[in-house]
Parts: structure tokens; C-alpha cells; sequence
DNA sequence: ATGTTAATGTGTCAAATGACACAGATTTTT
DNA sequence: AAAAATCTGTGTCATTTGACACATTAACAT
């Protein structure tokens, strides 16, 4: 759990007993290769830690087209929030795009760990405040860059997940078919 | 300021003292047609709730091009998170489409109203999580639509931004050229 | 190991899109 | 009221993209 409290770190100071008894509430927890972690109609209620491995998160659009929503990688932090906050039923799939090893907290340690002490709940709404904030500029940067600017962007900054995840995924992920990655890749290598 | 409070009860319940708390370190702000309410290296220090008008938030992307990233309604609440969380200047610009009244709540009130109390703490908490909670929504169904339900998205629940935002801002928004919103404007009217 | 399924590379072609160009309409400025 | 600037509608054309098809390779299951 070496990862995770060094994930927490990166937030802000917290006392060593307040951070024990955060990651106290987390429980390692493997998948195997392939395996459903989340699908349709299920009550998403944990939030999961990546520390190896990738997941596959995606939908179906009104056209029947599988959409990568986004590829989780290690030392990310994620679930889908609608469903955990709000105990609404998911009409999304997640699942191990390999090997995966990850840390999860259910819901009920959430909740405690809020309402632990003042540090702890004020800890807890630096990180959602952070993550709120990284989400708006994520989606912006998105928006303002092409599809290839994407790729550029995912091999500089995620070369392994372009490495390990398949072809098909990452096109969709950055917004395109697997044909037109394929084009954009034979560009880079000629130049 | 009856907008504002109908707005912030979406939340969940507060006590009415807590409620006049809040609603009394936001100022109603008038901001006239064109002018920049927020300009490259800037520091916001604001967030903003939107009683009338639309502000019309951009960037240049590499290419110089203008980019619009949102475009902020009535009964929204809005700022350039990242700037007003970390306190780094911005690279974005956010100007008034036409006459605005707003209200503004700076950083030193956000931060009186987080620490007041227990109950105030945890109303900005569930704000933060449902704002990140919907944000997330909006970039994922974003990514799983096309152009043109993007503009029958807007359409539907925006109407009035169709009507009263420029042709090319409303574009730019969805992802496109002002030139193929008019082929899909052309294609539904006839049809 | 071997058949089966899935993923990848690549070509062709039709469709969609962006880049320009320009006229008409609307809004703003002087 | 006139002039200037901005926005909008629309056509042409070159480029990009997606859809399809198919051969090749890699991964998986029996």
C-alpha cells in the first residue's frame, strides 16, 4: 500500500494516525485478466486505487459502438461517481485489461473516514476539490487538440499504456477509428 | 438572490441560518455586454453564479484558433477552478455575450463558509462531489456523441442559448466548424 | 498442437469536413 | 445617418475520415 500512501501524499499533510486509519478502510484486492470489475445495472459502490495493470472503461453509444470513456492506469484513483455517490445502477462496463492489482475502499470506509475527525474531512475535500480541477482541465485540453495532438500527447505522457493497451482502444479513447490511428502512426514513423 | 438559494437547497437540506450565512458573502455583480470578466494571467479569485445573460469561456489552441469551452448559462455556478484552488494565474479568457448580473463570492468567503461549521463544511463537500460527479457525466456523454446529437442535445435543453449565442460560439462549443453546424441546421430544417 | 477467435496492417472508395471566398444581413461605432 | 465591423448563409474544392474488405499475425481455448 507503499503507492497508495504516496498517492495521498501528493494531496496535502496529513498525521501518520490519520493516514493510517485511511488506508486502513483499503483492501488490496486482484483481477484477473478479462473479468467484469463493473457492469451495466450494477451499484457501484467502491472506489478503486490502481497500483498495476490497466482497466478498460467504456459504453455503448445510440449507434451500438463501444466508447472508451477512459483507460485507468496505475497510481490513478477512480469509480464511476454518479453511481457510488448517488447509489444509482451504472449503465457502464469496466474491466482488466490485464492483470490488474488494485486497492479498494467500499463505500461505508468512505463515509467513515469522512467523518472521522475535522484533518480527515478537510483531507477528503482537498482531494475532491483536486480532482474536480484536473477533471475541468483534462476536458478542456481535450477539446482544444486535434486527434493527433491526443496520440502525441498519450505517447509522451502514458507511453506504457500505448504500449499495452490495444490499438483499437486507444483510437477510441482519443476520439477516432483504429483506421485513422493507423495513418496517423505510419505518418510519425516516415518522418 | 432568490435564484441562489433555490439553486444551493439542490444540494440538500441547511438550516436557515447557515443558508443567510452562505448567500451573505455573495455580491451581485452587473457586467455589460463585452466586457472581459476574466483575461490570460489572471488570478481568479471568484467563483460566479449566473442570474442572467451567458459568459463565453475560451482559449487559443496551438494552432490559434479560438476555442470555446463552455458556455455559461443562467442559474450555473462557474470559475476557473484551477486558478481559484492554486492560486496560478490563468491562460483563458471568460467575456460577457451580452448584459450580465452575476453573483460573485470570493476566496476569503468560500473559505469563512467552509469553516464555520460542521453542517457548512459538509454542504461545500456534497457540492464539490456532485459538481465533479456531473462534470464527469458531461465529458463522458460528450465523448459518446456525435455532432449533430451534440447540437440536438444543446437544442433540448438549452434552447435558449441556441437562440442567443453566435452561430459560430455555438460550434465551436459542440467541436465543429461554424460551416458544418449550417449543413446540419440545413439538413433538420428540411427535413 | 491445433483450430478458433481476436487484433492488426493496409488498400479502395464514398461521405463528411474544413478551408476559402464572397454576398447579404445585422450590429456597433463614429 | 453613414461607415465600419461582425455575423451569417452558401457554394466550390481539396483533404480527411469512416466504412468495408481482406490478408496476416497474435492470443486463446480445447
Amino acid at each position: 500500500m507503499e503507492m497508495l500512501r504516496n498517492y495521498f501524499k501528493g494531496f496535502g499533510e496529513i498525521s501518520p494516525e490519520n493516514m493510517d486509519y485511511l488506508v486502513s478502510h483499503c483492501k488490496i484486492r486482484e483481477v484477473p485478466k478479462g473479468m467484469e470489475l463493473i457492469k451495466p445495472k450494477q451499484d457501484v459502490d467502491s472506489i478503486y486505487f490502481l497500483e498495476e495493470g490497466f482497466l478498460h472503461y467504456y459504453t455503448y453509444n445510440d449507434f451500438g459502438e463501444r466508447v472508451t470513456l477512459k483507460v485507468v492506469e496505475p497510481n490513478y484513483c477512480w469509480t464511476i461517481l454518479d453511481s457510488f455517490v448517488n447509489h444509482v445502477p451504472t449503465r457502464e462496463y469496466c474491466v482488466a485489461l490485464n492483470p490488474v492489482r488494485l486497492c479498494e475502499l467500499k463505500r461505508e470506509g468512505y463515509l467513515a473516514i469522512k467523518s472521522e475527525n475535522q484533518e480527515l474531512s478537510n483531507f477528503i475535500q482537498n482531494i475532491t476539490e483536486q480532482l474536480l480541477s484536473a477533471k475541468v482541465i483534462e476536458a478542456n485540453k481535450k477539446s482544444s487538440m486535434s486527434i493527433e495532438q491526443r496520440y502525441l500527447d498519450l505517447l509522451h505522457n502514458h507511453p506504457k499504456m500505448v504500449q499495452e493497451v490495444p490499438v483499437q482502444i486507444i483510437a477510441s479513447l482519443i476520439g477516432t477509428s483504429r483506421e485513422t490511428l493507423h495513418r496517423i502512426r505510419r505518418k510519425l514513423a516516415a518522418a
